[in-house]
DNA sequence: TATTGGTGGATACACCGTACGGTAGCGGGC
DNA sequence: GCCCGCTACCGTACGGTGTATCCACCAATA
């Protein structure tokens, strides 16, 4: 089992999963590996490229939903699997829109986006299709950074009240306390419940309403 | 002049200007500082603190455009600042949806959004206003985060067409040559001309139309 | 004057990415 | 058959990082 990039990339991807980003170091995958660290350079001339790798590795997965009947269940699916891939491989938020994403499979990725969206009604020339795959992505790369960061924060402080409230709550609370936030505090409050996937797929949808019921300019 | 917070982060923050958040180390500002490294803890108790420091100064200057007449000009502006931090700031932009954001500035610039949106038509009660506030951020995130990273490869690679295809060309235009990417190569080729904030106002009002315009469910 | 408390500094540790020099094995030319 | 050159591999070393710990000094108090 002589080494490769997929190989290296493979384990790189596991470390990340388990110990985040930060603990990932070359050190650790090449021990992994059971070879000196210096092997990887070898088959990867940078960090950067090695993370490249690895983000489309993820990409690839995405790739696999294909196309769907309709211009929207293909828009529908995509971001779907890209916030699956993103809540199963939390580093990879971390990197959503932080780097050019050029791999073959990030590309065809944009492609199946671009395409499907090349489709909807309201966008009429490459200029639309150029907002609006920008307004598709930028809500997408959004919405799944805050959900893994709400997810990260929820497991480091403990899901249940009682830890929130020993952890967070001592600053946060006697913050709402004040008065100066009282939206904030409501929503807080009272909105902790909805579920995450329904409210990305309720602001999906009324992103691409948005899109397609664009009047003609 | 007895060091504090505020000079630590306020060197900081230029430090993380001119060579990135990851040209940024402790023992660099307190270099600057004319201080050993670790006096730094006398007042931070972390690297992470500093950082939430940071941003929080960033936040401030965004929460300084105040309230507009209207819920939608509050948003307009709320929206255009925090674009304009990051790009005055744009290590700002990496950490953009990477971590909660409380800090007293963060929480007001939450607040001062959140209140307009709840004024806003077609958000009736509090799980339409959690909704809307994560898509609007989630777009902002999103686009800043976008743009920014597009203007840092632009500067890598150099402006000029023949820059262009120098470093990234021939990667790229190999890929776009295939064929398998035609939707891509048609954005690329014909649709770089399109300006930035007009883009980002374009898409902003798309999103905020599609939050309006909801039908009661 | 002796003691104590706090303040600033230096040193040290574990770890990081990666540049560099060396070595061992192997295929090809004479 | 012998030797040479080349390639694949590897260990060591350097400069840097965040941070814990210990130490020297100095002011104020008993």
């Amino acid at each position: 089992m002589p080494l490769s990039r997929e190989k290296i990339a493979a384990t790189a991807i596991r470390l990340a999963d388990e110990h985040g980003l930060d603990g990932l170091s070359l050190r650790k995958i090449a021990k992994e590996l059971g070879v000196g660290p210096m092997r990887l350079y070898d088959y990867v001339i940078n960090k950067s490229e090695l993370l490249d790798l690895m983000v489309d590795v993820v990409y690839a997965r995405i790739a696999e939903v294909g196309q769907r009947s309709g211009w929207r269940d293909t828009v529908l699916a995509i971001a779907h699997a890209t916030r699956d891939a993103a809540l199963d491989h939390e580093w990879f938020s971390d990197v959503l829109g932080g780097r050019p994403h050029l791999g073959p499979h990030a590309l065809a990725v944009g492609e199946a986006t671009a395409a499907a969206l090349s489709a909807a009604p309201g966008v009429r020339d490459i200029d639309d299709l150029q907002r609006a795959v920008g307004a598709l992505n930028a809500f997408i790369v959004g919405s799944v950074r805050r959900e893994v960061t709400e997810r990260r924060t929820a497991r480091a402080t403990g899901t249940d009240e009682a830890a929130f409230q020993a952890s967070l709550g001592p600053y946060l609370t006697r913050m709402l306390k004040t008065g100066r936030y009282p939206t904030v505090a409501r929503l807080v409050i009272d909105g902790a419940h909805l579920n995450a996937e329904e409210t990305f797929n309720h602001n999906l949808t009324t992103i691409l309403d948005g899109i397609t019921s664009r009047p003609a300019t």
